[in-house]
DNA sequence: GACGTTAATGGTAGCGCTACCATATTGTCA
DNA sequence: TGACAATATGGTAGCGCTACCATTAACGTC
């Protein structure tokens, strides 16, 4: 007589009985061989193979109420922040019972929204989020849901749980700063794809210069559009049109950096004599261009792995850090800007 | 009197009970909400936001037996071909009710097989895989389990299931052709992360050399690290010791050939007279860069869409295309190979 | 007014696994 | 030798949900 529902795999207890044992003696096996008896160990896996035998982990998961998911939201997956800060992540889980399971919210709120309750839906050990601007709904579901969570890439306060990042304003001041240090007083801004950091990157550049005394508003070039090393190029010339006075170019980006040295160098405008240039995140290819580009250095790696050691230390109880980490960044001066010796 | 096991969380019977309905009632409006009276619907609702219900996905997925889940191997996230394929891939499950679940092989086969047994563990709408060098184990596994499969990245004979990429040896074999006709003679390959996608471009790379007499094994330089603008750099370094006279370099990799478009620059070698570069796979940067970088387009998005239709078409039933599906390739011709009007 | 027919709802029994407790077996020590 | 652990195994009852079938009410139809 055939089973009324069924997936028609082998099941736990399929094994169980060509092995002649109880279902829970295979299960124990399975988790921890040490407990069984190396003859019926030896049955067991003999059954397994034969059966083909391969565990159900949604059921494993229902019935010990526990899930090994850690689930990750991120905004893109061509960015290579993102690959950065996810290699942290992997290789910080690599060794842990845990397992990654990536999501790509494509910088929307709306699509972070479902893909938050979808996982919550899931109960995962744990959740890491990117930014700090999530939708009040969805903080109050995570709130509720009691699940580790921790908002990486930003700092700022009234995390939802834990918070590991930096300041992407007060990095966006210590450009402004090395610039006019080295002599750039014309300084302008281009950012693409505006999300909340590039927001913020921007909104330090407008107020050290404002500081300054420094600030004109046709100095700045921004777009929705995404980044790309094309864009940069055409920022440029945006730029020098609204602007045929500035010296320097602030990127919210790497791709926009590298795109602006190429216009420049099309046009034949000096680098770093006529206008300076400095990007942001220190992708790999900074430092080997010609000339090499000043950037903005960010512990993209180190956040993946804290994200994932705090989560850890969570779990098991014994979390005390404090909730919010500043990971710093650090400004790589290369040959993108003038070096004045001062 | 406390219930004995549970994780405190609301479940459907919570709801149902505040809802004074029986729980396949609510079951059913979570499902399809017209099969609901809407009396019965508002109060429902009402009880769902009170108790803040969450349904379980993989309790649904249990009883169901259906998984919503497809998932996605990929064996790096840093590398863009990789990030457009999963643009292609997302935008294409959007509309569905499916939900992409990304793991990464990081390049090694046994980190392949352990997460296609834990995917197939978790019985899967579909996988997809890159490439066509999974172990005999996974195979036999995949095989076994019933689960649609693609395989993307590359054709061949022999898949699993279903195939979408193209050839890798062709496109090398195309980019010599090409080399050979604009009056290159001594060409060399620069090739990092030697996976097995980047052994066979030096496979059709020889072999084509061989064909037309040219090959010289000093005017090869590759390299297990994984690609970057400076090992591009370096490795042109390399290239140029073993032999001062090769002429141009046909690159595994775009990031490699914007590295060797550096060192050009700083050893103030011109491109492409002296030196012609060819990349592969055509990311963006290769057209904007100065001058612009010849490269091998591949279609890197049409390759997720096309993976994701052909699972959907398949799990639908209506599945009648080829097993592989060819998306072939295209040589971009710019200014880093030589203009030759024949 | 008896008899379908449809729509709306509920009860029961699983899905495949593990927590919890019970039982059997063996070893250890006074 | 008896008492008590420690070890090895199994039975039962869930985990939170839905498939399947049953039931009830509401609506024609001849």
């Amino acid at each position: 007589m055939a089973k009324r529902r069924g997936s028609g795999r082998s099941t736990i207890n399929d094994v169980a009985v060509h092995a002649k044992v109880g279902a829970i003696t295979v299960s124990r096996m399975l988790r921890d061989p040490s407990k069984v008896s190396p003859k019926l160990r030896e049955r067991i896996e003999e059954s397994i193979r034969l059966l083909k035998y391969v565990p159900d982990s949604k059921a494993r998961a229902l019935a010990s109420g526990q899930n090994d998911v850690i689930g990750v939201l991120v905004p893109s997956l061509s960015n290579n922040v993102f690959a950065d800060i996810l290699r942290g992540i992997h290789d910080t889980v690599h060794e842990t019972p845990y397992q990654v399971q990536i999501a790509n919210t494509r910088y929307s709120t709306e699509e972070e929204d479902r893909l938050i309750s979808l996982f919550v839906g899931q109960r995962p050990a744990a959740l890491i989020l990117s930014g700090r601007d999530q939708s009040k709904n969805a903080r109050a579901l995570l709130e509720d849901s009691n699940i580790p969570v921790v908002q990486i890439v930003e700092t700022g306060a009234d995390p939802i749980d834990m918070m590991i990042g930096f300041s992407h304003e007060d990095a966006a001041v210590s450009v402004i700063d090395h610039l006019f240090e080295q002599g750039y007083r014309k300084i302008a801004f281009a950012g693409a794809r505006m999300d909340p950091r590039m927001e913020r990157r921007l909104s330090g550049f407008r107020t050290r210069l404002k500081a300054l005394d420094l600030y004109d508003s046709r100095r700045e070039a921004t777009t929705q559009k995404s980044s790309s090393v094309s864009l940069g190029r055409t920022l440029f010339r945006q730029l020098h049109e609204q602007d045929p006075q500035i010296d320097a170019v602030f990127c919210g980006n790497d791709d926009l950096a590298l795109g602006i040295l190429f216009e420049c160098q099309a046009q034949q405008i000096n680098v770093p004599e006529k206008i300076g240039i400095v990007g942001f995140n220190d992708l790999e290819m900074m430092s080997a261009a010609v000339p090499s580009l000043t950037s903005v250095r960010t512990s993209r790696y180190e956040i993946g792995e804290q994200a994932v050691s705090s989560i850890l230390r969570r779990i098991k109880g014994n979390f005390t850090g404090p909730k919010v980490v500043d990971v710093g960044f650090e400004l790589m001066r290369r040959n993108s800007t003038k070096l004045k010796k001062s």
